[in-house]
DNA sequence: TAGTGGTCTAGACCACACA
DNA sequence: GTGTGGTCTAGACCACTAT
């Protein structure tokens, strides 16, 4: 283990554990210097880490501080569908159930505000694992934005996947419920009409731009979303 | 502003707007260094930084590639009860429906990892916005790890706001799912049995040692979490 | 003013992966 | 072998800020 993570480790341990609460001052570069015999540019990387972890506070003159806790994030991996579905070691597979170029609708402004008229894709999408059903996909993207997906028949990756690889990297914001399943997804997923869903709601931005809103519902008893909490 | 972050954002930019695609090299440490007109340290600070962000991944020979996005960080803000049904404009209340402190049963090892016959203080409460039930509670705490708890009878306040003023530094990990409502909760927040519910299962750990276990459960059509989209 | 962290240099050696 | 990144050194100068 280098030694910039070994320094880390230890100052992380001792945080951690209680035995330097909030608001204790940790040990001068220069004084880690000679704990580790080493040089401070090694020291300073782990305690520029530890800041960036949100575990210290530095101040020049008034030396490094544990930091108060101060709100807390929760951090949540969304992964691509292929991944998650492999992770379970069962085979993925997907479906295009539909593929429309279309003009915007009235009621498309729920998802994504366009203007009235624009250009829009369309995509209907079962995602399985192995041969079950495992999310089910309705996206719009945005034509304007993304106007190479209108000769795209996503044959070599499932829309999502796609996008990742040809769109400049966007923000995002996801909103995630519990829903009945209706009839259509409910038929889509192999479920009871009104069974618990998982559904997260996407809408995906580049630039000012809105790229795309996607809405993967799956099977509330087949799926969990998991965060883990990060000091902030 | 510092060299370093001038070429960390100089490339990010580059990634960001798609200029330097998923799967792209980017220059040499060496050939950075020559552009910036700095010493490889300074260079490696930064994309040493941007593998951190997850945005870019190098192998020694191979040289440094821009990574393929394969897994969304999205941060979602939990909030406290309380603020979450003011921030509706709702007025808060909350009923302890039953607090008994127990020996640990064989099947409270789904929730904490409890040596047989440990102590544990069971809590169920009921969380409202106004009239209406926002929020069933089913709470383990651990008393061996927060032994206080034994006497608390929270009525200044529901048992997560007063675990959060007891024990500092916690460490948390959120499990999300959907789950049709059983008779039981069904009836405490007045919905149907077999409705959407959101579910939100939290086990809190603090110095290696589980503090608390509790499971959400919200009326599916009535609450949304919200997350926005880091890069990853 | 003095002490701390922030940054940077111009080297160096090593581990690893690809040829 | 050869070229890349990973790590580290022993300095240096500067910026900030507590006293």
């Amino acid at each position: 283990m280098p030694l910039h993570l070994r320094i880390l480790n230890d100052v992380e341990k001792r945080i951690l554990s209680g035995e330097w609460p909030p608001g204790h001052r940790i040990p001068f570069e220069h004084e880690l210097t000679v704990q580790y015999g080493c040089s401070r540019m090694t020291v300073n990387k782990a305690l520029t880490d530890l800041v960036k972890k949100g575990l210290i506070e530095r101040r020049r003159k008034a030396g490094t501080h544990v930091s108060f806790p101060h709100v807390q994030f929760a951090v949540m991996e969304i992964h691509d569908l292929r991944r998650e579905v492999q992770a379970l070691g069962l085979p993925y597979r997907y479906e295009i159930v539909s593929l429309k170029p279309r003009r915007a609708r009235r009621e498309d402004n729920a998802r994504l505000d366009l203007a009235a008229g624009a250009s829009v894709l369309e995509i209907v999408c079962d995602h399985f694992a192995g041969d079950r059903p495992f999310c089910h996909e309705e996206r719009l993207i945005n034509l304007a934005a993304v106007p190479e997906a209108a000769k795209e028949t996503f044959e070599e990756g499932p829309p999502g996947t796609w996008l990742l690889g040809k769109v400049p990297w966007s923000s995002a914001e996801h909103r995630i419920r519990a829903e009945a399943a209706k009839a259509k997804i409910a038929s889509a997923l192999s479920i009871p009409t009104g069974s618990a869903c998982l559904v997260v709601e996407r809408t995906t931005h580049y630039s000012g731009l809105q790229i795309t809103h996607v809405i993967f519902t799956y099977p509330g008893d087949r799926h969990e979303l998991v965060a883990q909490f990060a000091h902030g």
